[in-house]
DNA sequence: CAGTTGACGGCCC
DNA sequence: GGGGCCGCCAACT
């Protein structure tokens, strides 16, 4: 049954390495960008982690979420650096890593 | 079935 | 320019 949580999964699965995307994106992505919150809910279960790399996601501040602690937030951020995306004082250049339509529809 | 939450976004003060 | 409040839709209890 693809709900929009399954769609969000399949969205943020799709993200390129050393791409981010936010929050609103994926929504927009989905199908409506007020479904921010939903894909904070979506990524908030994250059933695979290993399949929805939640760590390429952050808010429209370009920060991580502070409740991903998987084993500690400056991971994550580790993470992202080993990708390439270059994370200052925690936040993430969206004008730079944004991904925009590498994989297109 | 109805109420509340929730890893956010955008607008207003 | 910064901080705070309201709104949105779906999922969860």
């Amino acid at each position: 049954m693809e709900s929009v949580f399954d769609r969000i999964y399949n969205i943020v699965s799709q993200i390129p390495k050393g791409k981010v995307l936010t929050y609103g994106d994926v929504a927009k992505r989905a199908g409506n960008k007020r479904w921010a919150r939903v894909v904070g809910y979506a990524l908030h279960q994250n059933p695979d982690q290993s399949k929805i790399p939640c760590h390429r996601v952050v808010n429209r501040e370009g920060r991580v979420a502070q409740a991903f602690v998987f084993g500690g937030e400056n991971e994550q951020i580790k993470l992202l650096l080993s990708e390439g995306v270059e994370v200052v004082n925690s936040k993430v250049d969206l004008e730079k890593y944004r991904w925009k339509e590498d994989i297109l529809l």
